[in-house]
DNA sequence: TAATAGTTTGCAGTGAGTGCAAGTTTGTTT
DNA sequence: AAACAAACTTGCACTCACTGCAAACTATTA
């Protein structure tokens, strides 16, 4: 295999990558996600249309320019967190760590706003988000010695996923409220219980 | 206001909307989702492929043939509720409401594993539930006598609408197990809580 | 330097989705 | 019943997303 990844080749795609996802994200606060042709974005990083479907399979997809060391470095926080540490929490680091790493980028609000303004853009973004749970999920599972087919795990994560769109959301409808103060809230609802109340009536089993 | 909804034309309307949606259902099951064209839809029902735009906005809505019922008859579930019902509980009928209404037309599987293999449907399946949440959420901080941007409703909302995923995922890899009883697990650990052992180190206020 | 393998690009084509204007059907008025 | 208005359908022309293919190009390797 070629040299792996300090040659030329190597270089010249992270960067035409790189270029391509930066015009998508700048033409698109510029005049809205859905004013934006691949056209005008293939022309801003200097490549034909036809090298744009060479590097994403949706216009999207480039624009969301989502960074694969996220999730990485959430499947290593799973992996690697201490023993005696309680999943919720665990999904509570992950979720801060990602909120440092948007906000670090300055990112949070402009990136943010975008997504929630684009039906489209939301799209992408739960479609790798959903893979993103199946990955933590499975690893979870495994973290806390459960069969893969068990609820708790999956629901954990997906409830993390819950209450992070839940603190975005109404961070936005309400900026004062930092968005981590809304995340936290958010998990001690769901560590705790989220319902005391709630009852089952007798259940009548399967139909 | 012309005749409400007794007139030929309504019923016109309201037939040929019937006639797409099943059509689009029927060839996706045949073809696979991604296979059909609008083209192909429109013949079937007879109509023009213009007047399909004109009935759904996107193919995948059609396929979706959502049931506007469904979210009126649950927001009605809501406000009805009695009072001493916890949120939670009415969620867990809302969601069985809308499981014996599938499991009726005899569309869970076939429509539920349709969704789960196209990511389009799920995008459009997203959008639409984002949408109900939002009005459920609404429903039902009215209902606790919450301020419209309390999280606790929103999240009661958004983590039911986590439990129904995961149930219907645990139910497609292992279709043993009854997707009520799966909805149920995972309701009773949203209410009990679902990390007993969640510990948010000494947190540090808002930066 | 010649062979090779990875990349870019143009081209041709399918299909989604939209605006417009003309034609048709249905409902209302007199 | 005739005339008018409103709603609905349709064809047409158009833009744009996205794909497969084959030719041209370029970094890498022998």
């Amino acid at each position: 295999m070629t040299q792996a990844e300090g040659g030329l080749r190597a270089r010249k795609k992270r960067e035409t990558r790189a270029a391509l996802a930066e015009a998508a994200l700048r033409l698109a606060l510029e005049k809205g996600p859905d004013n934006v042709t691949v056209e005008e974005i293939a022309e801003a990083a200097d490549v034909s249309v036809r090298t744009f479907f060479n590097y994403f399979p949706h216009k999207e997809h480039a624009i969301l320019g989502r960074n694969p060391e996220h999730i990485e470095r959430a499947l290593d926080r799973m992996r690697e967190a201490p023993a005696e540490e309680s999943p919720l929490t665990t999904m509570r680091f992950i979720v801060h760590d990602v909120l440092r790493d948007l906000e670090g980028e300055g990112e949070l609000s402009r990136r943010g706003e975008l997504i929630m303004a684009s039906p489209h853009l939301l799209y992408q973004l739960m479609l790798s988000s959903f893979e993103d749970e199946r990955q933590l999920t499975e690893a979870l599972a495994e973290r806390m010695g459960e069969p893969a087919t068990s609820v708790r795990p999956a629901l954990i994560v997906s409830a993390s996923g819950a209450a992070c769109r839940v603190a975005m959301e109404r961070h936005k409808a309400d900026p004062d409220r930092p968005i981590r103060e809304l995340v936290d809230e958010g998990f001690q609802l769901l560590a705790e219980g989220i319902d005391p109340g709630f009852r089952v009536v007798p259940t009548k089993g399967h139909p």
